[in-house]
DNA sequence: ATCGTCTATCGCCGATTGACGATGATCTAG
DNA sequence: CTAGATCATCGTCAATCGGCGATAGACGAT
């Protein structure tokens, strides 16, 4: 009878907001549709936006684990995270009660 | 090696922006939870929201169809589209590449 | 050490969002 | 017809967002 644990809301909202901008979606079907990583220069220049506008999607997106960053050398290679991307949860999930994956620093 | 669409961006955006708030998840959740539909009126005391803000969350939700209504007599009774919220693309969908129910006014 | 490259961060701006109260529209009851 | 109930819409406000240019930090090459 109570509502979801706000905590939870939040947490869950912070995932579908990573995905509520259309530049982001399309940021990551790019990265999906890559195999190999990408830098932030060839985001940049597939996408047409500024430079300091894709390094600001990349930070929400990494910051939600959706896509994960390796510094080689001077670059930083962005690359999607299947394993978070696998267990986001769908609005059915969310509705049915799954509580998805809460843990941070597992899997996910 | 191009991006992807920008109108179906816009349309997934559109869909994850609908859930990308802890108070819409609750609302969600508590909708799919109850079995039953429910009036403005009851969601206004489960949630202890003003019925203005119940009224505008609801606005969005039935906008992208997670959510019915049905009016009855003076009041108006929302329910979870199950429809919609089966085949709401997880992140794992829009990056493998499937198009999810783009028809607005089929079974989604 | 210095230069050029690559990326993150900062500050700014217009636009959008989420919340509220007040008002208006619509229906029921009496 | 009037009064009350139910809900949507409007206007407002503070906060957040998405974009940009400019700046700063880290690294490799010279």
């Amino acid at each position: 009878m109570d509502l979801l644990d706000r905590a939870t809301a939040d947490e869950y909202a912070s995932w579908f907001r990573a995905l509520a901008d259309p530049t982001r979606v399309q940021l990551v079907e790019l990265l999906a549709r890559r195999q190999e990583p990408m830098s932030v220069g060839q985001i940049v220049a597939a996408m047409g936006l500024a430079q300091s506008t894709v390094s600001q999607h990349l930070k929400i997106l990494t910051g939600v684990r959706f896509v994960l960053v390796e510094p080689v050398g001077n670059a930083r290679y962005y690359r999607i995270n299947d394993a978070c991307i696998e267990c986001f949860p769908s609005a059915a999930d969310l509705v049915m009660g799954k509580p998805a994956p809460t843990a941070p620093t597992g899997a996910c």
